[in-house]
DNA sequence: TAGATTGTTAATCGATTAACAATC
DNA sequence: TAGATTGTTAATCGATTAACAATC
């Protein structure tokens, strides 16, 4: 994922921030209420310290001597991700990759709200994916204005990536999600991410080459499930 | 992604090499011969400094006041990456996500060869991806074994996905691409990359959360096509 | 030759880690 | 109170950027 930070908040810990806020889901599943720094550097495999230093950024969320109260700081750094909000998503692309992400229950789970789906292939047009009708992608504008969306996923082949941004800014977009792997060019205050998972595979091709016997432990992309 | 690095090498630089490599190949199909770290740099959003830094690390690549050999620079890099190497690939879980990988191009773009399928599931059991037989994860090892694969691709439940990950190593798997959202426990001497697609949303809510009129331009997880 | 551009060293910048006073 | 753990400042480490000599 690649984004260019604001304010003074690092990509780094802006990007550390949804590891914590899914380990702290699962402590709350497991019904643990309180936890330190130290617990959670454990779960996370980083350092109790980045991740006081990270929290730090927003505010005082622990009790010193006790540490962290679960629940309290999940709703927190939900908040300061932003995830409390409204979010109307449309993916544009139902290829392989669209209808994974179509289907993916992190989306969901996020509190995210997958509104629209568009595709060009009129074959495609008008079958469902999930409870969704595809839409034909010439409706693009007027559909994502009635359905409110702010944020569009990219999810078309790279040739044709650069045209659906310009057609998702022009309707008004605010935020871009984008899986086809060119340099994506924006207006400022689009914001976008972009994930090109070939950099994984093909930095693992290389670890794979240079470590014949090393110990290795390469993570820290990102992770569906 | 996520890796550690190893030998003197940072991930950092590592991750920039598949993006040059992409990049060589555009201007390779462009019919571009030579292309200087500006060039390179101007397409990529990387600066030209760095890009030169990168690639020190592996050797000298360019000529001096000429530049980079685009043909010769694609094939030195694509030998860093151990792209000359012949990966047998198998994917592990059919679900959305797995399909997704299967079909997706990148993967045999980059020369990777997709050898084995497995699922659990005994209605996807059988059935055809592509041209790959979908195999049952019951034989697992032996098929790994017979194939000669190298790569396993984790795309389970996150629930089952340690499990998987153990019958992988037992099977003498070299090396993991990762996308559940766990904290993968491998030997040190199996190198992984783990992809979360919800840290990439996640951070996008940020930058929507906390960017109202600034200017914006995040780029750089990774991306399919 | 003059101009361009690399490879590499030095300077800067930023992120991570260590240390510790504050305090629950 | 004594022990634990935070929040935060200082120290370290590493990565990026700038500068420039080498040279095509």
């Amino acid at each position: 994922m690649t984004m260019q930070e604001n304010l003074s908040i690092s990509k780094a810990t802006v990007d550390r921030l949804p590891r914590y806020y899914r380990c702290l889901r699962q402590l709350t599943d497991e019904g643990v209420e309180i936890a330190s720094s130290e617990e959670l550097g454990r779960r996370l495999a980083i350092n109790p310290e980045q991740i006081r230093k990270d929290l730090a950024f927003f505010g005082q969320f622990g009790k010193k001597g006790v540490g962290y109260y679960v629940a309290e700081l999940k709703e927190s750094i939900g908040n300061i991700l932003g995830l409390d909000q409204h979010w109307n998503v449309a993916i544009i692309g139902m290829g392989h990759l669209g209808a994974a992400l179509a289907n993916y229950q992190g989306i969901a789970r996020l509190g995210f709200h997958l509104v629209a789906i568009f595709d060009v292939n009129p074959v495609v047009i008008g079958t469902r994916v999930g409870e969704r009708r595809v839409e034909d992608i010439a409706y693009l504008a007027e559909i994502i204005a009635e359905r409110d969306v702010q944020i569009g996923v990219i999810a078309v082949p790279a040739a044709h990536a650069q045209d659906v941004a310009d057609q998702l800014v022009a309707a008004g977009i605010r935020g871009i999600w984008n899986f086809a792997p060119i340099k994506l060019q924006v207006p400022p205050n689009v914001p976008f991410v972009s994930e090109d998972l070939s950099v994984g595979l093909s930095s693992l091709s290389y670890y794979l080459t240079h470590t014949s016997a090393e110990n290795e432990d390469l993570s820290d992309k990102k992770l569906p499930d």
